[in-house]
DNA sequence: ATGCCAAATAATATCGATATTCTATGACCT
DNA sequence: AGGTCATAGAATATCGATATTATTTGGCAT
């Protein structure tokens, strides 16, 4: 038959992308526990597949450090650790630091809106609809950087800001920042940029990343001391 | 059958591992041009295997940057241009200095000896013998970096090298380097490095990244030209 | 009892075949 | 003649099965 079945484009045509989508997200959120192993067997019954596709999503983690891959005994969830959250909270403060500088430098009109515009969305978002928020929170981050002409330097903002995020889940609903007003934070940074001040957003920015840092590192060590 | 055919262990066990490093070589060496399609059927039957491993080496170089995957149609390789190139040059300075200081600062015994030994293994090979030299040209440089704590950051660096070293490669025996002496500059470089100077350092790695790449540019604009 | 080796078990890695999807060719209509 | 649509061909994406490799279990000797 000919007829083309455009089905539901909503839903990824690929098994390898839904797979993948979905590995990540359950890696992010927490749901597959740091240093677990993960079992094709049961990501297959799981996810309703192929071992293939699975293999192969598998692998795209391994190139975001999601995922390790042990020599010929398979995957596993990428361990954590304070010195891993470390590293990535200093990488994230040298390479955004980097890409918004050059973001704003070449910064236009349209660049402008979708910043206010993924400002905006995050802002209006509850707070307790978790996994949506932080969405619109990394499109509010990633907006920032967007008009960096470095698309490598992009993807590697892009990939530092997955590490992290996990970092956040982690620590749970401990976090409720109490003393801090998170929301002005976001909007002290995006007026700074609207304003092309690169040297006040990026001071900013960092402040924004390294208070969180302290806070997360913090609940870290009162755990570990548990 | 029982009999366990422990093979040649020398060879890479895995048929992943053997696809990937071949098909990476081929890309940066430039066997495999820029742009060009890569056809599941045509790689399996060159090196003799079936399609699953190919797949799965073609999605690890996704990672790389140095495959693309193209929605339902397969893979091809990176394509390049002058402004990616530029990017990469940029980038590795950034990264390496970060890199390089990091190193320095943590610098011990056995970072050095590796160093001293990279560097002269550099020496001793024949410029002739291109890829080995390549090789051992590459090991010296992530030797300098290697003492750095911070895996992610080597990561980067690593595939930023590979990235760059395709344009080298590209730009083929065209270079001679006339006027530059090469040896010295390394040696230099090394001499800082132990010293744990790390200002004289990094400006002499960068100077001699910066210089390769203007060479480099020159050598494209003027290809484009012809 | 403890440590080591071998068989059994489980999981991975890989292959060959199939279904789906893209691409190119050529007929048909305007 | 030019463009559009259907068909044929090629290539990919995915599945199910098999061979390989790691891990565990249980027996045996010390």
């Amino acid at each position: 038959m000919a007829i083309k079945m455009h089905i539901d484009p909503a839903q990824e045509p690929s098994a390898t992308q839904r797979a993948y989508l979905a590995i990540r997200r359950m890696i992010l959120i927490g749901e597959l526990a740091p240093g677990e192993k993960l079992k094709i067997e049961k990501l297959r019954t799981i996810l309703e597949m192929g071992g293939s596709p699975i293999r192969e999503a598998l692998t795209l983690l391994v190139s975001d450090l999601l995922v390790e891959r042990l020599d010929q005994r398979g995957f596993r969830t990428a361990e954590i650790s304070p010195s891993n959250f470390a590293e990535i909270l200093n990488l994230r403060c040298h390479l955004e630091e980097m890409a918004l500088r050059e973001s704003l430098s070449a910064a236009d009109h349209a660049w402008e809106d979708r910043l206010v515009i993924s400002h905006h969305r995050m802002m209006r978002e509850p707070r307790a609809n978790v996994e949506r928020f932080e969405e619109l929170h990394k499109a509010f981050h990633m907006n920032l950087l967007s008009a960096c002409h470095s698309p490598v330097l992009l993807k590697f903002c892009n990939q530092l800001y997955d590490l992290n995020i996990r970092y956040r889940y982690l620590a749970g609903r401990a976090l409720n920042y109490s003393s801090r007003d998170i929301g002005k934070e976001h909007t002290d940074i995006m007026n700074a940029a609207v304003d092309r001040d690169a040297d006040t957003a990026c001071r900013l920015l960092l402040d924004h990343y390294r208070n969180t840092g302290a806070f997360l590192e913090k609940h870290f060590t009162t755990e570990a001391a548990e």
